[in-house]
RNA sequence: GGCGCGGUGGCAGAGUGGUUAUGCAGCGGACUGCAACUCCGUGUACGCCGGUUCGAUUCCGACCCGCGCCU
């Protein structure tokens, strides 16, 4: 293939197209759609359907979708692994590589905002996380409270600690790690990115892209320092009942799909438990309750579905302050491809093949 | 028809003569390495009418509704 970028070398960064949005709105299949309209290709943005054997509670695109669209970043995973934000950005970018060396469009989507707002802002320098250095801070807040904890954080970092609520244990564990590990204030390493001045250094060092010759001779987009021009969408119906609807209907079809035959299989494994990600995930820890005769089927399904309603409340939250989407209230791909072109997105790109 | 018990916010469920029960759901929000996570915020609701009282969701009476028993 003639590498289009080499044709035409503006000094913009290639095209990379994000689709956001609530669990249950239909971007699996506008993504679809949209692989029929242009040469791009998917790169799932999702936390929970990097694990394997996790297929129909993730809403996992079937076999058939999956030959005729192929997904990166599925399946990549272990239920009993955990994957982080900064696993997801390192992955994601070297995928956007090798599919703009390829003369296409990376497509990312998905509905992991945490995941979205890594690729797109970067993150700080920060050490990965410890589980022994955990298991002791864990220890410590038994003795003492995770109120002293969070009293300690107050005293070395008190910015830090006024953006942690004292009940965030999660969020507190994370800082106190940090600082332990480092031996600096949290708040100073997140501080330090923002200090970094975006679009300097177009290539990030580590990032699988200075491989990459098409992309290394362009400018970094100015506001995220990645070395993609990123068009982002986020697609919801207008309505929040249509959307309740939806994740009702589609927490029945997965029951009838053998939701809990799944679950119990990933049970019987036994290597598995509640204080692991992919067991944490909406619907498959209500499962796992259930199968484990904690509470009865109706209020599985119940809270099933309530789960995933408020993960969906989470996402809108994310995406309400998002700056520069196009809110699509349905999956139409037209939409999204004429919006493509006006943006200026070469014609060479919205023809397939 | 008679007797008994009960009617509390969308649901569940405490309670009191005058100061917010609470849980769940819903809604709003935060979120830099577990993010489909974790966390924060948010509702004077007491069946109806009358009476007692300075004051009634709480006491008294009638009525309506539900459940149970009796004829």
């Amino acid at each position: 293939m003639v590498g289009l970028h080499a044709q035409k070398p503006e000094h913009r960064a290639p095209p990379a197209i994000f689709l956001m949005g609530p669990t249950a709105s239909g971007k699996t299949d506008l993504a679809m759609s949209l692989v029929q309209a242009m040469p791009c290709e998917i790169i799932s943005v999702d936390s929970a359907m990097i694990y394997r054997g996790m297929d129909i509670g993730t809403a996992k695109p079937s076999a058939e979708e999956l030959q005729a669209a192929p997904h990166r970043l599925i399946d990549i995973c272990d239920p009993a692994e955990s994957y982080s934000a900064a696993d997801f950005r390192r992955d994601a970018l070297a995928e956007m590589a090798e599919i703009t060396a390829r003369g296409r469009i990376p497509l990312l989507v998905g509905g992991t905002m945490m995941y979205f707002k890594a690729l797109l802002n970067g993150l700080s320098d920060l050490p990965s996380a410890d589980s022994g250095l955990r298991a002791e801070i864990e220890q410590e807040a038994e003795r003492h409270g995770w109120q002293q904890l969070h009293d300690e954080l107050a005293a070395t970092d008190p910015e830090a600690a006024q953006r942690i609520h004292p009940n965030n244990r999660q969020r507190l564990m994370r800082a106190i790690e940090v600082i332990r590990i480092t031996g600096r204030p949290i708040s100073e390493l997140w501080a330090a990115k923002l200090a970094e001045s975006p679009g300097t250094s177009p290539v990030r060092r580590g990032s699988g892209i200075e491989n990459y010759p098409y992309i290394t001779r362009w400018q970094a987009d100015e506001q995220t320092g990645l070395p993609y021009t990123v068009y982002q969408f986020a697609l919801a119906p207008m309505e929040r009942s249509q959307l309740h609807q939806r994740i009702q209907l589609r927490f029945g079809k997965m029951l009838q799909q053998g939701f809990l035959d799944e679950v119990r299989a990933l049970k019987a494994r036994g290597d598995l438990n509640t204080d692991m990600p992919s067991v944490r995930c909406v619907g498959y820890r209500q499962a796992w309750d259930f199968l484990s005769g904690d509470i009865d089927h109706s209020t599985f399904v119940e809270r099933g579905v309530a789960a995933t309603r408020q993960l969906a409340k989470r996402q809108l939250t994310w995406l309400r302050k998002w700056p520069e989407v196009q809110w699509l209230d349905r999956p139409d791909p037209q939409a999204v491809v004429e919006t493509l072109k006006k943006s200026g997105v070469p014609s060479t790109f919205m023809m397939n093949n």
